[in-house]
DNA sequence: CTTCGACATGTCACGATAGGAACGTCATAA
DNA sequence: TTATGACGTTCCTATCGTGACATGTCGAAG
């Protein structure tokens, strides 16, 4: 049910249309909750059902501006505070780890070095975000940016261990 | 489609029923990809049908006792060699921190110690299963000392990234 | 001989994700 | 004027994930 706090969290700092709530999604949240256009059409819906946004204006090219409601915030608000974030990390990259005996160990630690190409590479991608919105003073820029020293600090210690991890092959 | 891939990964290691690989799971897989039993069987299943695996013998109580077959076992190095990891990242925990400007100050203060909190339970849970599987030689576990110590590092710099990050709130 | 816990599989329903097709509008530059 | 690209929504299909429920067998302890 992460989604529809998703999209509430962003609409708490304005209202928003579909279109803008995705374009907001793919340069600040969708590294940490990806989501597709479908998914946030369909969620709209269900919140605007649900009373926890409304439309608040209907513009050209039938744009609807969704507005969060006080039920919305005081739900959001909630989430934040009491409800436990649920802790299931799923690696792709990690589970292949394991099985790792079964390819020969010059491919393994092959493997092991392409995570750590991969990931310095996103490093850099991280870095040149931070350079890009280091000024923004509204408050998704300022939270975003702790987000992102998160991404930094977890990337850096992926690489030392793909690293570390391939000197563990022999 | 990693779940397919985790479970011809365990068989890959020797025949197992699907009762056998639900407890292998827990114990070893759940933490990098959880899955339920009803996933499971009915995975086994779709994979018996497309020949990765066979059924090699059937036990008391309607055993079914899955080995892994030779394409089954091709397609397992294809996918740790030749796919790319996708790194969709989701984290509740994370997604929380870009609207902790919809609390209060202390309150999002305290949602930071809390996961700090959270981190180190997590860890110490962590290091008495790195004491006890230390001494196994089997594949899995030689690879699953190599992931725990990811889980490791990836727990230390979350709490020291949640303390920084309580500092920053002012 | 009964009961209980471990063994063992299967099914169903619901919601979440993924990805794309279809449809239409508006502004603007060639 | 017309083509194009940005804007904007809706619907559809398919697979994945979650949790509960149903159904039974076997061995061992009491």
């Amino acid at each position: 049910m992460s989604l529809r706090h998703a999209v509430l969290g962003l609409l708490s700092e304005g209202p928003a249309s579909g279109y803008d709530l995705m374009k907001l999604f793919d340069l600040s949240l969708s590294n940490v909750w990806p989501a597709t256009q479908s998914q946030l059409y369909s969620e709209l819906g269900k919140l605007a059902d649900a009373g926890l946004v409304s439309v608040a204006a209907e513009g050209a090219r039938g744009r609807k501006e969704y507005a969060i409601t006080e039920e919305g915030a005081a739900e959001l608000r909630h989430w934040i505070t009491e409800v436990e974030p649920v802790r299931t990390m799923r690696s792709d990259m990690l589970l292949r780890v394991f099985f790792l005996a079964q390819v020969d160990p010059q491919e393994a630690r092959a493997y092991l070095r392409r995570q750590a190409e991969l990931v310095t590479k996103h490093l850099e991608h991280m870095e040149s975000i931070r350079n890009f919105v280091d000024s923004g003073q509204d408050n998704l820029s300022v939270y975003g940016r702790i987000a992102l020293e998160y991404g930094l600090r977890l990337g850096t210690v992926q690489r030392e261990w793909a690293e570390w991890a391939e000197e563990q092959i022999r």
